[in-house]
DNA sequence: CGCATTTCCTGGAGGC
DNA sequence: TGCCTCCAGGAAATGC
């Protein structure tokens, strides 16, 4: 489950890999997982080089020269790989892009692969007309986001699971990250958002970047389908406090961990630690 | 407006 | 061993 933290492995890794070079051959395994210029991918992306890889909420995004952009959205079992030409094909891989132009050497390309095709990959060029899935705009970054800004998203009357996994509101977090922050910020799940004081909202951006800040020092957590771009896993999962821990001890206090179900998804948290709803 | 529910999809887990 | 059912979840759409 890419969230943030996954996003911004991936594109430092893709960023280290790619950044100067061209790109070459394309291969669209399955045309419905490609979005936005109504050309072929191929054409789209020919004679482009890579300036640099970035990452935007969830999404890792290829900024290309000739301008354009190639954004990657992950979904729930998205990944994206570095390896050679010649190296066997995973099941469900859509995309492949061959970059480089070391004739000498063995051609490398990046393979966009997603079991669940919850993802996509959108080709955002020129001003043509659009076809395919839209990629819909997001809500502020958490990480330079300052108090007053998220003062004013905490004023809605939401539960705060809800209100942070919701990605126009700030851009992001996922059902990870989310209960890991409130967990750090010693907040319950279900309160209401706009009743946290100054203190509370305070800390609870802080536990946001703390969090999301440390998981990218560990490259992400890998639970079943995330892994970074040379097939690692991530390591972050080994620090998680309360995610996918029931009846585990809370790492803060040693209370068995709770589940609920909120804003739809499995919520993990310390009854002690987070206290205030039943 | 907020929130619950449903849809998409596959692989892994558990039951029998 | 081999089915079967259930479940996980990001995002968008729908219903209350």
């Amino acid at each position: 489950m890419p969230e943030l933290p996954e996003a911004e492995t991936i594109a430092r890794e893709l960023d280290a890999a790619l950044a100067g070079e061209p790109l070459g051959r394309v291969v669209v395994r399955r045309q419905d997982m490609v979005h936005g210029d109504p050309r072929p991918l191929a054409r789209s992306l020919r004679n482009r080089r890579v300036v640099r890889v970035s990452r935007r909420a969830k999404r890792v995004v290829l900024e290309l020269e000739p301008k354009a952009e190639l954004v990657f959205r992950l979904g729930m079992s998205g990944r994206v790989t570095v390896c050679s030409s010649d190296a066997p094909l995973e099941r469900h891989t859509h995309l492949r892009i061959a970059f480089g132009n070391r004739t000498d050497a063995k051609m490398r390309e990046i393979r966009f692969c997603d079991p669940r095709r919850f993802g996509g990959v959108w080709c955002l060029a020129g001003g043509a007309a659009w076809v395919g899935k839209s990629l819909g705009d997001v809500g502020p970054e958490p990480l330079p986001m300052r108090p007053a800004q998220f003062r004013a998203i905490l004023d809605r009357r939401r539960q705060l699971k809800a209100l942070l996994m919701d990605q126009q509101m700030i851009a992001g977090l996922g059902n990870i990250y989310c209960d890991e922050s409130l967990h750090a910020a010693g907040l319950h799940p279900l309160r209401l958002s706009h009743t946290l004081d100054a203190a509370e909202s305070g800390l609870l951006l802080r536990s946001i970047k703390s969090t999301l800040r440390r998981a990218i020092k560990s490259n992400g957590s890998t639970l079943s389908d995330y892994f970074r771009t040379n097939g690692e896993s991530g390591s972050f999962q080994a620090r998680h406090r309360v995610y996918g821990r029931e009846g585990e001890p809370c790492k803060g206090c040693g209370a068995g961990v709770l589940r609920i179900v909120a804003a739809g998804r499995s919520t993990f948290f310390c009854p002690v630690c987070q206290p205030g709803q039943p």
